[in-house]
DNA sequence: CTGAAAGCGCTAACAC
DNA sequence: GTGTTAGCGCTTTCAG
């Protein structure tokens, strides 16, 4: 009835074409000491060529002292945001396979596991994040999903990604934009907003306003727009921007950010941009939501562009790709390195500019 | 003889305290035929008594002769329905610890898998699936996570679930609902509908308008909510409910279901409702943010109820509980039985009401 | 430094 | 019917 996979690549096939034993194979995928240099570099190979990947069950079950990883998130909204449970099924699968267990341990309002565990992966960190030093004080080897300074981290650009957003509008003659984001208290979504606030500033564009909404969904983001696009068309009552605790925004974001208003007219109805920067591929759904409900076109009328690149979100809207895969391997090359009481080091992964049909030429 | 590590329970024990062998144990655990009834019962005494639970890797690896069960589901919208991501955690653990292998294949547009699998999991079928027919015609063994008249299949007791919320809001002398909910051309939907009106009629209450969105996440609850809202309260135009294709919704449902005006004056701003009750937690979510916007006070204006329990909705939600456990478990049971060929049943799961902060009596 | 061999916990031929 | 035994793919002593 069922098909055996005979097909299925081992160690020894690894070390078929190495030309050593298994247990050599075995030392160097699990980065053991004691190989020399050449050998290593003779089975990476040999696994690079076969497109060899460990059976994570084999693993589990040869692999005695189980490490459990525990996933600290922000209470209570982890299956809320499709984004990091694309990131989290990466995150699982890479774990899986380098033998380690993620334990899915529920975190309490702080964020951090309420049971004890081995290690942890700690997502969306806030500039001054009390988890990160409850961790480090406990000595307990964690990685961030994010950036910060002198903690094992990483992340996608975002500040790159908001600048190769910003040079696209730019280029499609949007001088005047607007960004919408989530609480810029997150470092990712602070980020994403310098990097495209400063592309603006550097090109001699007026500063995007920013549109900050507390929900990271598409229905937050609708919500905020809404809301906006109702006191900008009446263009007098300006729309108090909501930022997050005192000094935990970047000086050029937090000032005045929403103050401005622009001498030229532009855009449809009045409105202060003829383009929208969305902090996320959800956010960019909400906002084209919004602008639709209000009789707006995408693109004709406003350019919508997003960040992360969401498969499910649809193919049509302009994005910044986010490498997901990259991000989660190196998580956990990371935790690794924690584990082993390696030097810290943090990681930016490169984004890319995703052109589809949300965006368009300036009329 | 083999030391067991102390800290772990392996078929050895099992079989030591059974006195039987390991094979036989494993037999037992497999629901493989050719075990006396006899000793069958005294080694699922042993499991009992020793709280055994066999070691999902060694079994994945064990069985090598894999079972692929592919994963059908509506095309490109998995990870954005939070309830479906929260089920399939369940669902993967359960067919994991049972020694099968879900594959995430990808599915074409129809919803099937685009790679040959040897089982599979279907989800969300609508009343004239084709992929049922097609399934069955290719012999592939699956289950429905849903409800259909002779197919195997498994789900929380939507008819029930509706009644329950009826009874409830019936209960605060909201005389007046509206039905908030996604395709009735989806059966889970109508099952739920179904439940809910038939509870109103048969106490002799209006019957309930329904509308529906095709957008089941709280963004496209909270359109379809706003729009209605504003549609209402002008008091002339009725607002047109898309229904599915002809046929496929319960006759007592599609007979103009939002034709219906009540005489008296009820609930707030002259809305024709005082109760909402909600297809899904996140449809609930949507309705309560519109209504709030619309400056409606949930609940001293309007109760709302929702349905699945979602743990992230919020702890303030009135629901409908359904054992999501207990629906993949019995998953995961049925697809063994379609992988033996054992005779095709159907079972409803229970749900129960949760009354929490969203539901009040009526003014 | 590297290889041979003994399992991790379980399932499934194959014997009895 | 029930027990024996050989692996599933991998890690890890323990020799060389």
């Amino acid at each position: 009835m069922v098909v055996t996979d005979s097909s299925r690549l081992t160690v020894h096939d690894v070390a078929m074409v190495a030309g050593v034993s298994i247990a050599t194979v075995s030392r160097v995928l699990n980065h053991r000491p004691g190989v020399s240099p050449a050998t290593r570099a003779k089975v990476l190979a040999a696994v690079e060529r076969l497109g060899y990947r460990p059976d994570r069950a084999a693993r589990e079950l040869s692999n005695r002292r189980h490490v459990t990883v525990g996933l600290c998130t922000a209470y209570g909204h982890r299956r809320l945001i499709p984004f990091f449970m694309l990131f989290l099924e990466h995150l699982m699968e890479e774990l899986a396979s380098s033998g380690l267990r993620l334990k899915d341990v529920p975190t309490g309002r702080d964020g951090l596991p309420l049971e004890p565990t081995d290690a942890c992966m700690l997502f969306g960190a806030h500039a001054d994040d009390p988890r990160i030093a409850d961790l480090q004080k406990r000595k307990v080897p964690f990685v961030l999903i994010g950036r910060r300074e002198g903690v094992r981290c990483v992340a996608a650009d975002g500040v790159a990604g908001g600048r190769l957003a910003a040079e696209h509008l730019l280029r499609l003659g949007h001088t005047n934009a607007l960004h919408v984001t989530g609480e810029l208290f997150s470092q990712a979504m602070s980020d994403r907003a310098a990097g495209f606030v400063s592309a603006y500033d550097e090109a001699g564009a007026p500063r995007p306003r920013v549109l900050e909404t507390d929900d990271l969904s598409a229905l937050g983001a609708y919500r905020a727009m809404t809301r906006d696009l109702a006191t900008r068309s009446h263009g007098t009552h300006l729309h108090h921007v909501h930022m997050g605790p005192a000094g935990t925004v970047p000086d050029r974001l937090a000032m005045n950010a929403s103050a401005r208003t622009t001498a030229e007219p532009s855009g449809a109805r009045g409105l202060d941009y003829t383009a929208v920067f969305a902090a996320t591929d959800e956010l960019a759904n909400g906002v084209i939501a919004a602008l639709t409900d209000a009789g707006l076109r995408v693109p004709s009328d406003v350019s919508v562009i997003g960040f992360d690149d969401m498969p499910e979100i649809g193919d049509e809207l302009t994005t910044i790709r986010q490498d997901i895969a990259a991000v989660a391997k190196t998580a956990v090359e990371l935790l690794h390195e924690a584990l082993n009481g390696a030097p810290v080091r943090g990681v930016r992964v490169p984004v890319s500019l995703v052109v589809r049909g949300t965006t368009a030429e300036r009329r």
